[in-house]
DNA sequence: TAGATTGTTAATCGATTAACAATC
DNA sequence: TAGATTGTTAATCGATTAACAATC
């Protein structure tokens, strides 16, 4: 789905946000040292996997220690380019619109959602986190004027690709798109799908074979 | 993360709702089949991969002609166990609660969120969706009264272990975590973290290799 | 029949893991 | 020094892909 960059496997980019997250679990709860064994148990990845992961980028332990977490917070933020400001477009205001506007999580790491757009003429006006809802017409110029590179779709499954289209033209980069509609994108645009139902079917997979799987 | 159940590789279970997606656009489009190679387009999965997933569950297709979208759409359906209704139990009853709760794709799936909780007062008696929301007091009854097997945690982050504990002893199977927080459940429980912020960083992984990664 | 596409094998490729020497 | 834990190699394991015979 992604373009293949460079050397690194895919499998370890997708892990490095989730060491990321046991870190500053970590990090918050005053620790300043972690081993790869305290982090496999925390992230439920083989320890000898989370070090070979992080040779990828360079060497950040100590041997007979572990590793600094602040450091390690820091590196893994830089390798994944989260050490810096990223503005983000939010595309549609209802209720999960609001959800994502609202997100602490969001500015933790960096990214301010700092423009959303609606069609709804009822919704065009009014504030959604820190930001006044404008009309889905007034994108291309604001996406351009702030450069923003990162939008989500939060809109109902038929304006996805619509949305998806009009956000990629206006120059967006990385779409993370929480309808169920499979959306296109040209090359070069990210488009990442996070469909909550197709995680619960997954999942469900197991529970169906763990028990019985009682007809209801 | 998951207890390995049977012998069908993770990354099969993984895809297989992927392909239910499509199918089921495809369906609501009106087609009747469809070749490996348009599922393999529409998914971004090789062809031969999506042969290859399928077959670990018998024989779906016709040779020249494809695959029949109803008897596939039903096949995964029944392989996931999604062939019939599971109730939810929803933890958090704010916008993003609001959110979950009024999402059509889940009842399109079979999921129905047939009870809601939180621990604000001010919450507790408002409709969401279709149902009441109850004090999380009333947890453990309302979800072994329902059977319920699957819990959404949809509160603020400090929440989070303490809802996964009270769901996990209340009989829950299967607990979708949508918190930043790493929550330990016990054995037998499948827990499935969905973090929008950590899929951000990944993804932000390849912007920042794309382009000369602008300071802002 | 000719064309298309599956099901399946066999080859490749990459990821995971165990093990251990290096070293803090 | 003794104990701990990394960085890294080498072995294993599994997943991916190409190719093609089977067959609709």
């Amino acid at each position: 789905m992604t373009g293949t960059q460079h050397d690194i496997p895919a499998g370890v980019v997708e892990r490095l946000p989730v060491y990321l997250g046991a870190l500053i679990q970590l990090r918050h709860e005053g620790r300043t040292t972690v081993s790869s064994a305290r982090l496999g148990e925390l992230t439920g990845v083989n320890p000898a996997q989370i070090r070979r992961d992080l040779t990828h980028f360079g060497s950040f332990g100590k041997r007979g220690v572990g590793y600094d977490i602040a450091l390690l917070v820091d590196s893994i933020q830089r390798i994944l380019g989260a050490d810096h400001v990223h503005r983000l477009a939010l595309v549609g205001a209802g209720n999960l619109g609001s959800a994502i506007a609202g997100y602490d999580g969001l500015r933790q790491h960096g990214f301010y959602v700092t423009a959303v757009f609606d069609n709804d003429p009822q919704k065009v006006g009014k504030r959604i986190g820190d930001v006044i809802v404008r009309h889905v017409d007034e994108l291309p110029q604001v996406v351009a004027d702030q450069n923003i590179r990162i939008a989500v779709l939060a809109v109902p499954p038929e304006a996805a690709q619509a949305a998806a289209d009009l956000v990629c033209s206006a120059g967006v980069r990385i779409i993370l798109n929480y309808t169920p509609a499979l959306v296109h994108v040209p090359e070069g645009v990210t488009l990442h799908n996070t469909d909550p139902v197709l995680e619960l079917l997954h999942t469900l997979y197991y529970l169906s074979r763990a028990d019985g799987s009682e007809r209801v």
